[in-house]
RNA sequence: GGCCCCGUAGCUCAGCGGAUAGAGCAGCGGACUUCGAAUCCGCGUGCGGAGGUUCGACUCCUCCCGGGGCCGCCA
């Protein structure tokens, strides 16, 4: 999606052409406001010397509303300047938009269900889920952003031989023994033997309060031991093959390198059997996509889960599995080495502590979801005060400031005259907005929100150094343009999880 | 052996076919009697290597080198 402003230019040039028409933001300033390498892509479709073709786009350019001037630079560039009129009306645009700026880019919207985090109930959540959890939240964040109807899950695996040694381990504390070799031995594990009930809906609870606390709230939490119970109905509904005395699903058909056996020889399922009456549960509640985020040591479940898809009668593309890359954990440069039942990991509670719900998710979302993060738990607290999100939240509790300072006084988005560089700058950095959020939201790639929100802001923080906005003549522009802009980040920011103060 | 991700500035990273590759941190030097200095301004011969596709490649393809992860009738 792009900014009206934006779009009307670029159908203005289409239409001329009768090719499709892109602009962007040249890095060069002398390149003008906005540039386009259409003529060079149109080149060899239409045969013609990309000057020439340039040339023609030149013209039909310069009589567009909005464009001041427009020139042709080699091997076929066309570079536009744009008046004061374009600007007011891309900074009017933001505004009338409101909240809603930027949303909405979703062609279809769908009923769409994200499972993340779904850490076992063996201990708290880990620094290893923050990632998971900022990163799933971000993206359903988006996605309802652009119109779609999201659902939040977490599967709680609350059976299996590792909750059964979770729970003896709790057991032996109990009964004042040490636990089992291979058991829990975090002092979590003492903390839940001296309370009465069951350890593992406890721990649950805990995990659900700590994510509330990281700002993430789930809709849905659905247990392993539930669809354990409805496993023979939900096997009975696809085609399973035996061999050597098991049941097997042909899940190769559906791009895995080896069949996988759902039901073994001694009629016991595979951990692998309730993922089938898991998704079925899934696409009963009516859900046309199903997003599953899982860390790297996952992605060889993307074809598994596929094959479950395609078993169950549905489309395996309406199955997206979500990878993003591990985070390591070092301590004064070195690598720590981490086990959850030896109670030898960082929770995202101290993390929370120590740093705070906010530099914690921009920290977590600032590196592609593909990059390996690194978190060095001793420096954890130093670089929050180097953390760019205070940045980013500066310079929206200066514009609060203003905006307090200006009492109401009105507001307009139409300039008076010529505009400033600075100010040109950050109109145009805003009307880049919708571009940003949908290309995160379709790349599933919300690192890009805190590279564009810095760059606002940075932009911001040049132009209010350069300018007074009260009491100057073009006081009412300046304070639309401000309204603009804080909206604009604040959206930015609550698409990460991340709070816009008013005050700092 | 097969599969996934990554090698870009001293460090951590953006960049998803365009013009002179950008931020943050670290370092050095400047700027407050004015709406918040948690700010602004200046200082940098960097895309792991070799081929290929293209008018144009950090970006796409192949191979090589280096780092991380995964390949169970475990959960």
């Amino acid at each position: 999606m792009t900014a009206k402003a934006i779009a009307r230019l670029e159908r203005g040039l289409a239409d001329g052409l009768g090719v499709p028409v892109e602009l962007e933001r040249p890095s060069n300033p002398e390149h003008g406001d906005y540039a386009t390498n259409a003529a060079l892509r149109a080149a060899p479709i239409r045969r013609m010397p990309p000057m020439e073709i340039a040339e023609e786009l030149r013209a039909v350019a310069s009589a567009l509303p909005g464009v001041k001037d427009a020139a042709v630079a080699p091997p076929g560039f066309v570079n536009l300047q744009l008046d004061p009129a374009w600007y007011g009306e891309a900074l009017a645009e933001v505004l009338d938009a409101g909240a809603g700026y930027g949303g909405g880019s979703a062609a279809e919207t769908e009923k769409v269900q994200v499972e993340f985090v779904s850490a076992n109930p063996t201990g708290p959540l880990t620094v290893a889920s923050a990632r998971n959890a900022a990163y799933g939240d971000s993206i359903a964040r988006l996605l309802e952003f652009a119109g779609h109807t999201v659902e939040r899950e977490f599967y709680v695996n609350d059976a299996g031989a590792q909750i059964d040694l979770f729970r003896q381990s709790v057991d032996a504390r109990r009964r004042g023994e040490e636990p089992p070799p291979d058991g829990y031995q975090g002092d979590y594990v003492g903390e839940l033997a001296a309370l009465d009930g069951d350890p593992v809906q406890e721990m649950e609870r805990r995990i659900r309060q700590t994510l509330e606390r990281f700002r993430v709230h789930m809709d849905l939490w659905v247990h392993q031991s539930e669809m354990e119970e409805v496993l023979d109905d939900a096997l009975a509904r696809i085609e399973l093959y035996e061999q050597d005395g098991a049941r097997w699903l042909k899940t190769t058909s559906w791009g895995d390198d080896k069949d996988r056996v759902v039901v073994r020889a001694d009629g016991r399922p595979t951990y692998f059997a309730v993922d089938v009456p898991h998704m079925r549960l899934k696409w009963d509640r009516g859900h046309e996509r199903l997003i599953y985020v899982l860390g790297a040591d996952h992605h060889g479940y993307i074809a598994r889960l596929k094959a479950i898809a395609g078993a169950l009668g549905h489309d395996p593309e309406a199955v997206e599995v979500l990878i993003y890359q591990l985070v390591h954990l070092t301590e004064g440069g070195e690598a720590r080495k981490v086990s959850k039942r030896r109670g030898d990991v960082v929770f995202l509670d101290e993390l929370l502590d120590e740093i705070g719900v906010d530099a914690a998710r921009w920290h977590l979302l600032s590196r592609s979801h593909d990059q390996a993060m690194e978190i060095d738990v001793d420096l954890a607290r130093e670089r929050t005060e180097k953390n760019p999100v205070y940045y980013v939240q500066y310079a929206h509790a200066r514009i609060a400031g203003i905006l307090r300072n200006a009492e109401g006084r009105p507001s307009s988005p139409e300039p008076l005259g010529a505009l400033a560089p600075a100010e040109r700058e950050l109109v145009k950095r805003l009307a880049e907005f919708p571009t940003v959020v949908a290309e995160a939201t379709e790349r599933r790639g919300p690192h890009a929100l805190p590279t564009y929100a810095i760059r606002v802001a940075d932009d911001f923080h040049r132009f209010y150094h350069d300018h007074r906005v009260l009491e100057s003549e073009e006081e009412a522009f300046r304070l639309a343009l401000c309204r603009a802009t804080a909206a604009v980040i604040a959206r930015t920011l609550d698409l990460m999880g991340v709070e816009a103060p008013e005050r700092m």
